[in-house]
DNA sequence: CAAAAGATTCGACATATGTCTATATTGACA
DNA sequence: TGTCAATATAGACATATGTCGAATCTTTTG
C-alpha cells in the first residue's frame, strides 16, 4: 500500500512544511505523490470516497455502494481496492461484510500537500 | 479550461462549505473535479508544478523547465498545456517566451475539497 | 524580408486503465 | 456438511494517456 502519510516528513523535506509550492519535488516524490492522486482522479472513486464519508457512521459496506452506481459489483470492488491501495480508504471485515471508511489522516496529508505556500519559495531552480 | 472555482459554490451546496466528505458528489461534480484531479495526478505534471510554484518569482518559462527533464520540449509543453486547461497553472506570453505560474487560488480550492470535514455528515446514503 | 529561437500542434505508437463476465473465496447458517 | 450470500480475483477488451519525431506557428533580430 503507497503511505502517503510517509511522505509528509521525508529527510530532504525537514527544513520545512510539505507543499508542493515550497521546493521542487524530486522524481521520486512525485511518482509516490502521483500515485494517491490517480487513485483519487477518477469520477467513480470520487464518489465512492463521498459517499463512504458522508455515510452515516462514517463508513458503509460494498453492498450498500454498489446500489449507488449502475456499475458491476466487481467494478465497484476493483476501484474500493484502488482506494484502499493508495491509503485513501480503511477496510474491515466484519462477518459477511467489508465495512469502508475514509482515511482522514491521509485526506489531510495529501490536502497539506496540495495547499499552496504562504511564504514566498527560497530560491531554487529544478 | 475546467472551472475549479466555480465548484466551490455549486448550486446544491449553498447549504455547506466544500467538502468530499460532507455529502456525496454528483456524477457531474465528481467528473469535473476528476477533470482536475486527473491533470494532477502525473509524476512530471507534479515535478513541473512544484518547480514552477517554487521558482524565483513564482515563475517560469517552458525553457526553464524543459532543463530539469529528460524528456522532449513537446512532451514538456504537452504537460503544461493539461495542466493549464485544467486550471492548475496560468500562462502569459510575453516575447518569444512563455511563462507560466501556479494558480494559488485553485490549488487553494482543491486542498478545501480534500481536507475531511470536522463535523459529521448528515445521514445521506448516495 | 529572412533566418533563428521558443513554443505549440499533429500523427503515431506502446502502455495504462476502466469495465465486463466468469470464477473463486470467505463466512453464516440450516 | 452443504448451500447461499457477500466480496474479491482473473482474464479479456476497448478506450485513454504519455511519449516521441516532424511540422507549424510566432516573435525577435540581422
Amino acid at each position: 500500500m503507497s503511505n502517503l502519510l510517509a511522505w509528509t516528513a521525508p529527510p530532504e523535506a525537514a527544513e520545512c512544511c510539505s507543499s508542493l509550492s515550497r521546493r521542487p519535488l524530486s522524481p521520486a516524490e512525485a511518482d509516490e505523490i502521483a500515485l494517491v492522486l490517480k487513485a483519487l482522479a477518477d469520477p467513480v472513486r470520487l464518489r465512492l470516497l463521498s459517499i463512504v464519508a458522508s455515510h452515516p457512521g462514517g463508513e458503509a459496506c460494498v453492498c450498500d455502494l454498489t446500489e449507488c452506481f449502475e456499475l458491476s459489483q466487481p467494478t465497484i470492488s476493483h476501484h474500493l481496492k484502488v482506494l484502499h491501495s493508495a491509503g485513501l480508504l480503511q477496510r474491515e471485515k466484519r462477518g459477511t461484510w467489508v465495512y469502508y471508511r475514509a482515511h482522514a489522516a491521509a485526506l489531510t496529508s495529501l490536502a497539506a500537500l496540495i495547499t499552496p505556500a504562504v511564504e514566498p519559495a527560497l530560491p531554487r531552480s529544478c
